[in-house]
DNA sequence: CGGAATCCTCTTCGATACTG
DNA sequence: CAGTATCGAAGAGGATTCCG
């Protein structure tokens, strides 16, 4: 009956009652690419359990960060979407995450894995970073990662990660995860796995490079 | 035995393993003021158990968030503070607090409070907006804030507040939470409240005025 | 008195089984 | 597919005790 809450009169505090329990920011995190059903979310957060799952959806629906919508038939199904206010955890999400970024060890592991994460991983940092080129203004492209149809949206330099296709891209790549770390790495370069056939692309070339660049640029050194 | 983690090859899921448990997030939060005596932490975070807050250092030690160090005699006694990896927390933290700011009601309640949380928040503000004018280049002050001794340290514009006073303050500062959240929402006016005597100011009265306007800046129309 | 370890109760979590 | 019901296990909170 009784919440768990810190009681205390702090912003932080506030933050933490709302999405500081266990699968929450997580939750946040799949819904940041799309909405989902509630069974695509039991997928993508192995461990989770239907029951905590149903549980946290109704705390965050009350909570007003998701709200629930039926889809007209024949799709008849229920999915959960961010609001407004789920969607500013932006900011705090993306700033953890850069956080947690170098804790991320050698990939072999009993670890699940998922192409997205890595793409949002990545997209992250392109909104930390000051990149807005006009020609960075607005760029929409497919990616197909790991066999995960994907796509990205970049809006004055910074790029957000969705599930499925775009409407309108302007061009679709193909490639791996470990294409797309080690060119993080500065290990490859766009146009050398581009001529290794490591990443395959259709429709606008120079889009795509753009892209492939803004997503893979380093840290410029603090 | 086997520490709870998401077991997800993602930054956000790993930073979650690491600061996503009940009561981390505060403890540096109230790290970030200043090291800190176990039963300092204890105070400041009614609530936690003396257990919990044991094993919660414990764990932040071993993932290099924290250090222990003894403290000299006579003082006899051990002090935890964040290291340069828990520092780097701020940006997440920070975030997360501006996130929660909408959802600090009527301070009438149950709940706990501290005036260096009201002081974190406003200088958390500070560390979002761009104000880097150089006369905000370096400013510290002393804030007797509700009689509790704190203190500013501004940096390029970015407010820090810290426990105790600083060692060599330009200005020192006597007021009220009530006063500065008052400025904060703009219903009265630095200069009306120091007339007024909310605002008792001694040393560099420039220096102050400064650090209040900047402090209690409303946020720009985004 | 500061800094914990111990014990006990209550809540939350995770997995499985079950229902509309 | 979208949940609810249930139950053992882990975690949290409070008090007490121990050690220096």
């Amino acid at each position: 009956m009784s919440r768990r809450t810190y009681d205390q009169y702090c912003a932080l505090a506030k933050a933490l009652d709302v999405v500081g329990e266990r699968w929450t920011l997580l939750i946040v995190r799949e819904l940041f690419a799309g909405p989902q059903r509630f069974s695509d979310l039991l997928q993508t957060l192995p461990g989770i359990g239907n029951g905590l799952l149903a549980t946290r959806l109704r705390e965050m629906q009350a909570a007003g960060l998701i709200e629930s919508s039926e889809l007209p038939p024949p799709a008849a199904s229920r999915v959960y979407q961010l609001t407004r206010r789920g969607r500013q955890l932006d900011e705090a999400v993306t700033a953890l995450g850069r956080w947690g970024e170098v804790l991320l060890a050698a990939p072999t592991s009993e670890e699940h894995r998922h192409p997205l994460w890595l793409l949002q991983s990545l997209a992250a940092h392109t909104r930390h970073m000051p990149n807005s080129t006009p020609e960075l203004a607005r760029l929409d492209v497919d990616i197909l990662l790991d066999g995960q149809q994907l796509h990205l949206r970049i809006r004055s330099g910074r790029a957000m990660a969705g599930r499925g296709s775009h409407p309108h891209p302007q061009a679709a790549i193909t490639t791996t995860g470990e294409t797309l770390y080690a060119l993080k790495k500065g290990q490859i370069q766009v146009e050398g796995a581009i001529e290794t056939g490591q990443i395959e692309i259709r429709g606008d070339q120079e889009v795509a490079r753009r892209v492939l660049r803004l997503l893979t640029l380093s840290e410029p050194a603090a």
